[in-house]
DNA sequence: AAACAGACCAACCGCAACTAT
DNA sequence: GATAGTTGCGGTTGGTCTGTT
């Protein structure tokens, strides 16, 4: 797909205008303007272009560029030599597809400086401005055109928040539910357009994950994407298409070695670009927090990824409302933007409640999740800013009503499950009907028929 | 196999800031 | 201080490639 730097010439005679550098052009007969104009070309370089420039470089070093045109007689104006350089043909660039590192950087850069394409590229070493920005209006374009927000998911910024504590021990405030809300206007909106059934998930994603990631302990992606998202969404589709960067990145993962947790499901192409230098705003590998255990997919479900989970995670029909469709496309959306895992852990007698109370903490419900979680949810909170930690009423009565004792190790992968309730601030009223929970992980929620009862609260 | 659409990339353009004269 | 020249930046365009229909 990458063109190379000295591709064949493809410009022709017609490509070529009069100028000197002062804007002086053809007109539209091709008269020149000027008695003595000189020709530049446009158009893509010729190797021999680039040889000419690079020898000047070489010789005469960076800057004057117009005096390239003067002293090689290469018919290129200053800018454009300024510009091949710059972009192709210095030393110690990076060439090829962006990591995920990379484009975790630079959805963090954006947000924080908008469209200043230099200023990113100065924190991407041998990443041109150019590239960072045609990088980023490809995504952006997309999302646009699905009707999405242009910047990251919030379980992104959480991640992204998340991982400087892991790293840095940065508490710099997580993402509010404020700047949530483009989740919860999803499920407002399916909620007010009346949408109170289930459909299949997008993909059977505990199925899989049950089947493939059983089997080891794995580095999974804290917070990640489920691996098999559905690529309906811009952000998730890059990740369909380098799964290998979303799925359980081992310590061997050809990807991305030493960060293999943080790879988003959005944007990612390809691998092997060197990780090693990556600048202190890259969130990295957070080893306390990554290391869980490979069935964390089939377990549970966050209370947060509750309501996409309820979404996703039904065997039932679709429903029957006359904007079914549109309302499928946009519920799968919302599927995607959150990144739901698999479904929701329900008490076998009934629904679970899970109450998040915009910035405060979690109130109730927590009972209904099971002992051995407990500890879990408690190093994970511990991670996050302290106004998002659990009640300790609320631990309490999640470790009283708990009838299981199992080991961290085994079920850490939930840690993650309060946290996207936390971190996505949805306040829901989640019940699942229809579905029962046994001990065995693998067996939860599957099937269950969810349904968005209260969900008009959402709005 | 052809047509089409989307993704990706290189390069150009215009403007603004900076520097030299 | 005014002007010209240079450099840097961001927006945009057009070509090529790839995947899909």
């Amino acid at each position: 797909m990458e063109k190379s730097p000295g591709a064949a010439p493809t410009s022709s005679p017609e490509e070529e205008v009069a100028a000197d550098g002062r804007g002086h052009v053809e007109d539209a007969t091709g008269q020149k303007e000027q008695a003595t104009p000189v020709v530049l070309k446009k158009g893509p370089w010729t190797a021999a272009e680039d040889a000419m420039l690079m020898d000047h470089v070489r010789h005469h070093g960076e800057g004057n560029w117009n005096a390239v045109q003067r002293v090689t007689g290469l018919l290129r104006c200053g800018k454009s030599c300024r510009l091949r350089w710059t972009n192709h043909l210095r030393p110690n660039l990076k060439k090829g597809s962006f990591s995920p590192d990379e484009e975790l950087l630079i959805a963090q850069l954006h947000a924080q400086l908008g469209n200043k394409w230099a200023r990113m590229a100065a924190h991407l070493p041998g990443r041109t401005d150019n590239e960072i920005k045609n990088y980023w209006n490809t995504r952006t374009k997309r999302r646009q055109r699905a009707g999405l927000p242009v910047h990251p998911p919030p379980e992104v910024q959480l991640q992204l928040a998340l991982a400087r504590r892991c790293r840095y021990d940065d508490f710099s405030p997580l993402p509010s539910p404020q700047e949530l809300s483009g989740v919860q206007a999803l499920v407002g909106a399916a909620a007010s357009a009346g949408y109170a059934s289930s459909r299949p998930a997008p993909l059977d994603l505990a199925r899989q994950l049950t089947q493939t990631t059983n089997q080891q302990t794995e580095t999974v992606q804290f917070l990640s994407p489920p691996p098999f998202s559905a690529p309906s969404s811009p952000w998730a589709r890059p990740f369909a298409r380098n799964a290998q960067y979303f799925q359980l990145a081992h310590s061997s993962s050809p990807v991305s070695p030493t960060t293999p947790d943080l790879s988003l499901g959005y944007g990612a192409r390809s691998a092997g670009a060197d990780q090693s230098r990556l600048p202190p705003l890259s969130p990295s590998p957070c080893p306390r927090v990554v290391e869980l255990p490979s069935n964390q997919y089939a377990q549970p479900t966050p209370p947060a990824s509750a309501a996409a989970t309820a979404l996703g995670g039904g065997g039932a029909a679709l429903p029957d409302h006359q904007n079914a469709a549109s309302l499928e496309k946009m519920l799968r959306e919302l599927h995607d933007v959150i990144k739901v895992d698999p479904p929701a852990l329900v008490p076998a007698s009934g629904g679970a409640a899970l109450e998040w109370h915009g910035g405060g903490e979690f109130v109730s419900g927590l009972q209904a999740l099971q002992q051995h979680r407990v500890d879990d949810m408690d190093t994970l909170f511990g991670l996050l800013h302290p106004p998002l930690r659990r009640a300790p009423e609320t631990v309490a009565a999640a470790a009283a009503g708990s009838t299981h004792s199992g080991s961290t190790s085994q079920h850490s992968s939930d840690d993650q499950k309060p946290t996207d309730v936390v971190g996505l601030g949805l306040d829901l009223d989640l019940q699942v009907a229809g579905s029962t929970v046994s001990s065995d992980q693998e067996d939860w929620g599957l099937d269950a028929v969810c349904q968005w009862s209260s969900v008009s609260r959402i709005c």
